[in-house]
RNA sequence: GAUUCAGUAGCUCAGUCGGUAGAGCACAUCCCUUUUAAGGAUGGGGUCCUGGGUUCGAAUCCCAGCUGGAUCACCA
């Protein structure tokens, strides 16, 4: 990008960062820098009387400067925080040359660069606790300017908003936004409360296949993508379920892992293409077993995140102390007021043609109660419940219950009115299995485009036996969005997906002069919107071009001859 | 995919009835020899998202498009 098309900060920052070389000044020091203490550590045990931390030597960024004179404050910004520094021009100048405070400190620095700085900690009079500093150094200088975000006593001032500027610069968000890296750090400690449970009970932290033959496990529709070499298509899984089942068969008693599932569907506030699921299947349990164990999983994050079972979501207080339980039909019964048990196809379409729920023909029983439950039931169920016993039809992985053939041994745990775990007695009687597969494949050809395709593999799998287990799947970026409180899954996802931002096609200069334009004229074309010698063919009235380009070398002092109207006309008419 | 709201300086945002483009912070210069979202003064900085249309005149009204948000649909 030619300077011209910079900001004018943009302008001044690569104007310091010359003159710093220009000092024998490295702007970008290659060496490490030896950062003994952090912001954080300082604040938290520093004592006025013990007058500890006499030297110390930390770094981060700059973040603010208010120049007194001779004597200065700056603030800090380390990954924990920020602190302040106090500098005075005698002490970082010892000698005659004020050169380091005077021009290093003062012009050539700005927000945003990362210095490091040696001294020790005292407290100023107004109560802060601030490091003296001895010697400062700079250690990689920031070309483009951050927006400036202030706090005052938690009140935040001109925070940046703009959900495209902070989730597509991602990066920016996080230095300026205060309690942005909080929610990360917190969704990556989530995650860690999690394996120690698991791996205290002795479970195998696993991996398995992104890439699949046959994307199983759940009912969503998959990414493609091809393998050159094979030639057959692969899809990126949409559930790790059929392969951890696998790793039951071959006599693991537990495993479990966080993968990232993809499904290609709609994006909203709930939904990115790919998202964080944790899986764990454990032999010899039922999912009664999975109920007790998915809450003592979840009471031990809310404690590890929040000390407490009590965690702020929205207009609510969600209570991890107590987990409601009810059955589907107990559920849409509360709820509803009716009892579906017993109903077949064409009672469910009158229930909910009664309800107002809309219906398609190719809808199955499952399909129905599932419609009613999300309808009417699942969004009040703010507090923690536990919804089990499924029909048959919506869970072509589970196994039959054990009393009644027409329901599953499968519960999903609902939060805040959205579902976050689900899990079951798992199905391992293969027969049962490949019947229930094929009913998916009635279902698909009656035009259900997401019911499942038939893993023979797996259920080969099954034949040689796998132990009673139980499964449970637990999606980590709603987990993250409860426990931080953040209403939308972009703001627990460091990059979420958006629709890839549109660069502007700009020719080089060689184009230009390949077209008859002299150099030197390509950098005032370019800022005035001819990016492509191709646009400036398509002008029509070469006497406004030539007075623009006037105007432009006139306004920003090119001091470049003017070339005359038959000259502009000649480079945007086509040679012949 | 549908509906709807928004897009103005680096950031946050005003902009009346259609009549010369504004503020705070940031930036620059100077003052103040010094303390808390940085005290004062002065100044620079704009494709008002893009393209059409209406009009003597459009940031403003109309149409289309782009991007994002929200709601719905789809989907766990």
């Amino acid at each position: 990008m030619s300077q011209i098309q910079l900001s004018e900060q943009e302008q001044l920052r690569r104007k310091s960062l010359e003159e710093l070389r220009t000092l024998g000044i490295e702007p970008y020091p290659a060496a490490l820098f030896p950062v003994n203490v952090t912001s954080k550590e300082i604040k938290e045990n520093y004592s006025d009387t013990n007058n500890n931390y006499t030297d110390v030597t930390i770094a981060g960024r700059l973040m603010g400067v208010r120049v007194m004179g001779k004597a200065s404050f700056a603030e800090l910004q380390d990954e924990k925080g920020r602190i302040q520094l106090y500098i005075t021009r005698d002490d970082i100048c010892p000698g005659e040359n004020k050169e380091l405070y005077n021009t290093v400190f003062k012009k050539l620095l700005d927000i945003g660069d990362f210095i490091g700085v040696k001294g020790f900690v005292f407290r100023t009079q107004m109560g802060e606790i601030s490091i003296h500093v001895k010697e400062f150094l700079i250690l990689a200088k920031s070309l483009k300017p951050l927006p400036v975000v202030k706090e005052k006593d938690g009140v935040v001032y001109d925070a940046v908003t703009d959900p495209e500027f902070r989730y597509r610069q991602r990066y920016v968000d996080l230095v300026v936004n205060p309690g942005v890296r909080e929610v990360f750090s917190k969704r990556s400690r989530i995650i860690t409360s999690m394996r120690e449970l698991f791996n205290s009970r002795g479970y195998l932290e696993v991996e398995t296949p992104i890439l699949q033959p046959i994307p199983g496990g759940a009912t969503a529709r998959p990414f493609i993508t091809h393998h050159n070499t094979l030639d057959i298509p692969l899809y990126l899984r949409i559930a790790n379920e059929l392969y951890l089942k696998r790793l039951i068969v071959g006599g693991f008693d537990g495993v479990y892992e966080f993968a990232k599932d993809f499904r290609n569907e709609g994006m909203d506030r709930t939904h990115n293409p790919e998202f964080t699921v944790m899986e764990i299947y454990i032999a010899y349990k039922d999912y009664f077993w999975m109920m007790d164990f998915t809450k003592e999983m979840i009471q031990k994050v809310a404690m590890d995140i929040h000390g407490s079972t009590k965690v702020p979501v929205g207009e609510n207080i969600i209570d991890f102390g107590h987990f409601e339980k009810l059955t589907m039909s107990e559920s849409i019964l509360k709820y509803t007021g009716i009892d579906i048990s017993g109903m077949n196809d064409a009672d469910l379409q009158n229930v909910c043609k009664e309800l107002g729920i809309e219906t398609a023909p190719s809808m199955g029983k499952g399909k129905l109660i599932d419609e009613i439950f999300g309808e009417k039931v699942e969004p009040h169920l703010i507090q923690p419940t536990f919804i089990y016993d499924y029909p048959v039809e919506m869970s072509p992985l589970c196994k039959k219950h054990r009393n009644n053939p027409e329901l599953t041994e499968r519960f999903e745990l609902i939060v805040n009115g959205k579902e976050l775990c689900n899990a079951y007695s798992e199905l391992n009687d293969p027969i049962d299995q490949l019947d229930r597969f094929q009913d998916q494949l009635k279902l698909s050809e009656k035009g259900d485009d997401e019911a499942m395709f038939i893993d023979l593999d797996f259920v080969r799998a099954l034949e040689y036996g796998m132990p009673p287990t139980s499964g449970m799947g637990i999606g980590i970026d709603r987990l993250t969005m409860l426990m931080t409180n953040q209403p939308s899954i972009q703001d627990v996802l460091f990059f979420p997906q958006m629709r890839p931002e549109k660069r502007e096609k700009v020719d080089t200069p060689e184009k230009y002069t390949e077209a008859g334009i002299p150099e030197e004229w390509v950098d005032a074309l370019q800022s005035l919107g001819y990016k492509t010698v191709e646009l400036l063919k398509q002008v029509e009235k070469p006497g406004k071009l030539h007075q623009e380009l006037c105007g432009f070398n006139k306004k920003n002092h090119l001091n470049l001859k003017n070339p005359s109207q038959d000259e502009v006309a000649a480079w945007i008419t086509p040679k012949i």
